[in-house]
DNA sequence: CAGTGGTCTAGACCACATT
DNA sequence: ATGTGGTCTAGACCACTGT
């Protein structure tokens, strides 16, 4: 094999890491797009001067990450919001008994504000900055069971209009993705228990004060950059927040 | 190589696959404990018959899983339980501001009860077998803020008393790997949101009708076992449940 | 059929930890 | 110095997909 020169930032990194790099730099620079093939492993690694090994070892942590999925016999494909498993990898409510379900989503508003101190905060944005606010309502099993409430940067998404929101026939985050090339790649959320305040009350149906799950989500794309903040206001009287941990048992040396 | 026969049960999978199903079996027949080390990679190589990249293989997917850890130069361990990590692992409450703390652990009442019907479907167990339960309360930041009520299958912790859970300078799940050999590999949370009990609400000093947050846990040994029951009710003024998502490591079938 | 990813081998050398 | 895990290679063959 020719020898090939290892980059000056990669000194110290494991080959494949550097190679996963730069596969994640070409994704970032949009050479394959969200639903298309990347090129097949045996030219992966002719370009990057590698054995399928080392590349394997560097699409192993891509797809473990969720940046890109391998079909068998069909190719490897950069992640793509319009499946499936991506709506349920983000949305953790279901029910408490019975099978998952798709929300059915009701629009009710679009508006352009200036951020909150709470918010600014947490998008990682200055004070006051621009951002766009939509308003939904979900309904699960054919009652209004979750108000979400959404703040987007104005500078990822310039030009977001109502009728692109309530039109749409995707997921938020395909529309993201798709019209604003905003790639959610990993999500946070912190939940507590709240009283349903007049407004949210209103729009579930539901006494004031009713104990309902408050979870605040942040959405990161590359970089870690914040690019959504949510807010969902869920009535947990048939439904669930899930989660599941695998656990982090360490030596004792350690 | 010689010819090594594959097992009848483990045709269509692959053999890395077997290899990490065998080591599985020697970690549950108690071969290797939690803590000590299992045999160098060469020396398991030998053993199974495979390669080194076959068994790598392997033990990523176990250390994956939190069920091996390697350290490079020294080995690869039994994963065990310190007390240090319970936190980052299995505790997800932290104050809504400022570090993450310890909780400070108050020992209330250790009952032996029949299981109630939900109970009993959450672990896996028959209607009205016995369980130990115990209640503690959780005190964070110098104040009250979680009420635990744990329920153990009687055929995992027979034999558990009262003063091995209130002298015990551990966390409880160590407790469970020291005393009773019950390693806790992974857990699942339900969450919702509920208003305080007047039991509850007496034991954190809050009004009753309190909006709190709900947790209901399971926690599973190796085959998916239940081994505890916990519902954890968090006063959720000051704190708040801490979940990130990155990576939905599920691919069977696909 | 040809092309893809999936598995597996039998080495090699490196980095790290312990003796 | 020895033994450990960490990385990497250059092949091989298998299983699956589409034409």
């Amino acid at each position: 094999m020719d020898q090939v020169f290892r980059s000056d930032v990669a000194l110290g990194m494991p080959l494949y890491r550097e190679v996963k790099h730069k596969i994640m730099e070409a994704l970032r620079d949009g050479e394959w797009k969200p639903g298309e093939p990347v090129p097949a492993e045996k030219r992966l690694c002719e370009r990057f001067g590698v054995s399928v090994g080392t590349l394997r070892k560097a699409v192993d942590e891509l797809t473990a990450e969720n940046i890109l999925i391998r079909h068998q016999g069909r190719g490897t494909f950069v992640a793509s919001h319009s499946q499936d498993r991506y709506m349920f990898g983000f949305f953790h409510i279901c029910p408490k008994t019975g099978q998952k379900e798709y929300p059915k989503v009701e629009f009710i508003r679009l508006s352009r504000e200036k951020v909150d101190a709470d918010g600014a905060k947490r998008l990682g944005v200055a004070r006051g900055a621009k951002v766009v606010r939509i308003l939904n309502r979900l309904g699960l099993g054919g009652r209004a069971v979750i108000v979400d409430e959404i703040f987007l940067p104005e500078r990822f998404f310039a030009g977001m209009s109502e009728e692109q929101v309530r039109e749409r026939r995707t997921t938020l985050y395909q529309l993201y993705q798709d019209e604003f090339d905003v790639a959610v790649l990993r999500t946070e959320e912190r939940l507590d228990a709240v009283g349903a305040s007049a407004d949210v009350a209103a729009l579930l149906g539901i006494a004031e004060d009713t104990p309902l799950l408050h979870i605040v989500r942040r959405a990161m794309t590359f970089r870690d950059e914040v690019v959504e903040l949510r807010h969902s206001y869920v009535l947990t009287d048939n439904h669930e927040y899930f989660a599941h941990e695998e656990s982090t048992l360490r030596t004792p040396g350690e």
